[in-house]
RNA sequence: GCGAUCGUAGCUCAGUUGGUUAGAGCGCCGGUUUGUGGUACCGGAGGUCGGGGGUUCGAGACCCCUCGAUCGCCCCA
């Protein structure tokens, strides 16, 4: 590489390969699972005006305080690339009157930009997927999100990730919660780390995450939510909880589960890899997998009407990681032209078959051998081989790749042994795929 | 933003206390059949040792700076 070839932005990666793959699957995934569950998509811009974000997620927060790609655009307008999903949603609400759809279950997916310290599993570019419901206060709705989530993780295989919920509460039971939070603390404040001692004025909350050795000692005596929940909150929480039950979903009390941005109240959750599993492994540091909760206060935050919801994020990379390498799908057919008559030829009879739903590769180049190889290693199940005695006959050559048997049939010959070759192929796919099924079905 | 480790062919790595033309495996290209694969054998291409500066008679190996990756903290998906 000469050294005046530019280089990737930091943080940024490009992906290709078995890692692309996995990545397709997961979005892929998410599609089909987004429809089960009946979200409909929707596509956001990647920039919004800084305040949107600066508003909705609290500016002491440090994705606004320290991770924003923030800008001026030509207009003098301060604008912001979305470091998150979820304002940007609740904006696009407001401003395009999608009340009259509420409640409205949503899906999107796309890249969004935090300016982090990149390490495994966190990019200054990274992916995420997204659902919300927005205009829905019933818990129901907390179950049917978390739901999705859980049958998403299991459509994509992974295993070893388990539900951690907690509620925050209402506004109130919050805000009484952070109070005593912050007495109980400052009684100790000398002895808490600097980190904590910093939280303590900034996110209160967070201290209850804290790791420091010097933290720890005092967390299991710190005021806990449940003492301050209104009767209301508590019995939202109940249903929630039993909701998920009831729908099957596993999950875990996690009562020092806080959330970093500002905006939620009531349910927060976390999908998390359990400890010493393959998943916390694949994951590194990076333990979070798919995390989110409800907001019932943001969109009323914008300027609009006190409007609940709920809604949580994936980062596509953690997801791909967990998922593993994958193969991309295996050709159906190579077409290997010899000489300029037989290309002609394959550029039609490709165009026939890629209409019939088959993938076609035509590998024009390089000599029969190495073309043999290429069909080889697509793993294709069938090589058509055209040269002027087929032209002149009105025949190819049709070689099962898998058996090696090659046999010369005419050009309207070929459709039938060729369904057969790549039923019997999917066939063999599909029951791996209902064993697996039914290994599933048993837990 | 803080602390630590690392950076040699496309990939995974080896390069002894600094010393002549920097190596291996895999991959790639070619040959052993001028139109045929998965094996085997033979041959070949490919590296300004992340970049810049310094120490030295001499540096891939030592020092400094820089860029990047990785690990932990922080934060978060």
């Amino acid at each position: 590489m000469s050294k005046n070839t530019p280089k990737a932005i930091r943080g940024t990666q490009d992906i290709f390969g078995p890692d692309a793959e996995a990545f397709a699957y997961v979005v892929e995934t998410f599609e089909r699972v987004r429809k089960l569950y009946r979200f409909r998509r929707i596509e956001m811009p990647v920039f919004e005006k800084t305040e949107v974000f600066a508003r909705s997620l609290g500016e002491t927060t440090d994705v606004v305080s320290k991770e924003m790609y923030s800008f001026e655009d030509r207009g003098g307008d301060s604008l912001t690339l979305r470091p998150e999903f979820t304002a940007g949603i609740a904006r696009a609400f407001l401003t395009n009157g999608w009340q009259q759809h509420a409640p409205l279950k949503v899906g999107t997916h796309g890249p969004l930009f935090r300016y982090e310290r990149p390490q495994k599993g966190r990019y200054r570019q990274f992916h995420q997927i997204d659902a919300e419901i927005i205009g829905a206060a019933e818990p129901q709705a907390d179950v049917e999100l978390l739901a999705m989530a859980d049958q998403l993780l299991k459509e994509l295989g992974i295993e070893g990730v388990t539900l951690h919920l907690n509620t925050l509460g209402d506004g109130e039971s919050r805000e009484a919660w952070r109070a005593a939070l912050i007495d109980y603390f400052r009684g100790v404040k000398d002895q808490l780390s600097e980190d904590s001692q910093e939280r303590l004025e900034k996110n209160p909350l967070r201290i209850l995450d804290s790791k420091d050795r010097r933290d720890q000692p005092f967390l299991p005596d710190a005021p806990k939510i449940d003492a301050f929940l209104s009767d209301e909150a508590r019995a939202f929480f109940e249903a929630v909880t039993s909701g998920l039950d009831a729908a099957g979903v596993k999950w875990v009390r996690a009562e020092n589960l806080v959330r970093g941005l500002d905006y939620y109240r009531h349910t927060a959750f976390e999908f998390i890899p359990e400890e010493g599993s393959a998943a916390a492994d694949a994951l590194g540091a990076q333990s979070t997998v798919l995390g989110g909760g409800r907001y019932d206060g943001l969109i009323e935050n914008l300027g609009g009407a006190p409007t609940p919801a709920v809604g949580w994020a994936a980062g596509i990379e953690r997801l791909a990681m967990l998922v593993g390498e994958l193969e991309a799908e295996n050709l159906d057919v190579a077409i290997i032209p010899m000489g300029d008559a037989a290309l002609a030829l394959s550029q039609s009879l490709a165009a026939e078959l890629r209409a019939a739903h088959y993938s076609v590769e035509i590998l024009a180049t390089g000599k029969a051998k190495k073309r043999m190889a290429r069909a080889n290693e697509a793993g294709a199940a069938a090589a058509l081989v055209i040269g002027d005695d087929e032209i002149a006959e009105g025949t190819v050559q049709f070689k099962d790749m898998q058996s090696g048997a090659q046999s010369e049939l005419s050009r309207e010959g070929i459709l039938e042994p060729l369904m057969e070759l790549t039923t019997a192929r999917d066939m063999a796919f599909l029951d791996d795929e209902i064993a697996s099924l039914a290994d599933l079905a048993d837990e």
